[in-house]
DNA sequence: CACCTGACAAATT
DNA sequence: TAATTTGCCAGGT
């Protein structure tokens, strides 16, 4: 339908809803859940307007699990503190454990967008 | 109208 | 093995 707007932004937004919580995913999972795997950046910069939307942003780290838009949800206190308060396990770096919170999308679901379009 | 920046990631030299 | 460069999309200057 009318995508003249940025297809690509509404596509990153609904599959940062569907993250489950106390599950992570990273930006090139999602931008290659997209089909751009090397649009990460672009996912990132969704995202940058995602936290006053109301998504679950928090869930979204880099592919090190290091919460690199922490700062961008007024207290970078607060996406620490969330996460933790799902369950999610942190490393001594600060980083989330990838190993045990990594959520992939196109594996959840099912490599198949389910967007219905 | 053209160039640069931005919550990243993978490939190449 | 490490450092560098490119790719991606949108928005701001």
């Amino acid at each position: 339908m009318s995508k003249d707007r940025s297809d690509f932004f509404d596509r990153v937004y609904e599959v940062v809803a569907l993250i489950p919580s106390g599950k992570v995913t990273t930006y090139g999972h999602i931008a290659q859940h997209l089909g751009l795997k090397s649009a990460a950046r672009t996912v990132g910069w969704a995202l940058n307007g995602a936290a006053a939307s109301g998504l679950p942003c928090h869930r979204v780290v880099n592919r090190f699990g290091a919460l690199s838009g922490r700062l961008k949800f007024g207290n970078p206190f607060a996406m620490e503190d969330q996460l933790r308060n799902e369950g999610v396990a942190f490393l001594d770096d600060g980083t989330v454990d990838m190993a045990l919170h990594l959520w992939d999308p196109d594996e959840a679901v099912g490599r198949k967008p389910t967007s219905s379009s």
